[in-house]
DNA sequence: TTCGATGTTCTTGAAACGTCGAACAAGTTA
DNA sequence: TAACTTGTTCGACGTTTCAAGAACATCGAA
């Protein structure tokens, strides 16, 4: 039986610049996007966001139905990496453009990593 | 009597990212921002889209509310132009990334300028 | 003043969005 | 097997958005 669902990423290049302004035009999703600026593949549990989990679902379902972020499952659990080399090679600099205004303005700070949890952790 | 409520547009540092974002998550609103990307004032009447003229005035205020462009009105008709600095010194390559992303996918391909209006014309 | 041109606003309806809570599915652990 | 954990899906709700048509406001011309 199929696990949930295996999330379909879109192909390099069929990532749609409307869907991705849209995804990246709210200030949760930004925030996400933010966390995962450094490129590191963060678990589910990582992210704190103001929002209930399958409201935190949703929006990262978008992130991922858009193509600026990348899911993996492994056991029980998701990861998640932003796709920074394929979203740069689609729209050059974009993302960056996008991160850049979001760290200006302090966009999404609402969403964070888990306490210690800025790397490496709990064993 | 005030005009017709002159717009209010937002100043340079009230300009919003996530305001921005929305505005350009609409491939109407991309090809309109494409059609202004020259930098040239276009008037209302040369502004080609398919939609009734309610929706694009509608579209048009989606623009101005975020900051992308700014309305200036002369007797009876309007001025529209896009806010290229004010935008490019609050969110630096954002806009030349959107605008080249739009460019390579031809997102917004339905607004166009109306026969002949292309930059010269009608004495 | 009456018309016509140009845009805005209002109203209405359909669709999309963000949010939550509850139910569900799959893997882990006891 | 029975919990528990993790994440998805679904239904509901209220808000926002997009779209169109009709009414209105302003200006210029007759």
């Amino acid at each position: 039986m199929v696990v949930m669902r295996q999330a379909r990423h879109p192909d390099v290049d069929e990532i749609s610049l409307i869907a991705v302004m849209g995804a990246l035009s709210d200030p949760i999703r930004v925030g996400l996007a933010r966390v995962l600026a450094d490129g590191r593949e963060r678990s589910w549990g990582e992210l704190r966001a103001p929002v209930v989990k399958s409201t935190l679902s949703h929006h990262l379902r978008v992130l991922r139905d858009a193509g600026v972020t990348r899911t993996r499952q492994e056991g029980t659990r998701c990861f998640v990496v932003l796709r920074r080399r394929d979203l740069d090679a689609r729209f050059p600099g974009l993302l960056d453009a996008v991160l850049n205004a979001a760290h200006t303005d302090d966009v999404g700070a609402q969403v964070s990593l888990a306490d210690g949890q800025s790397g490496l952790l709990h064993g």
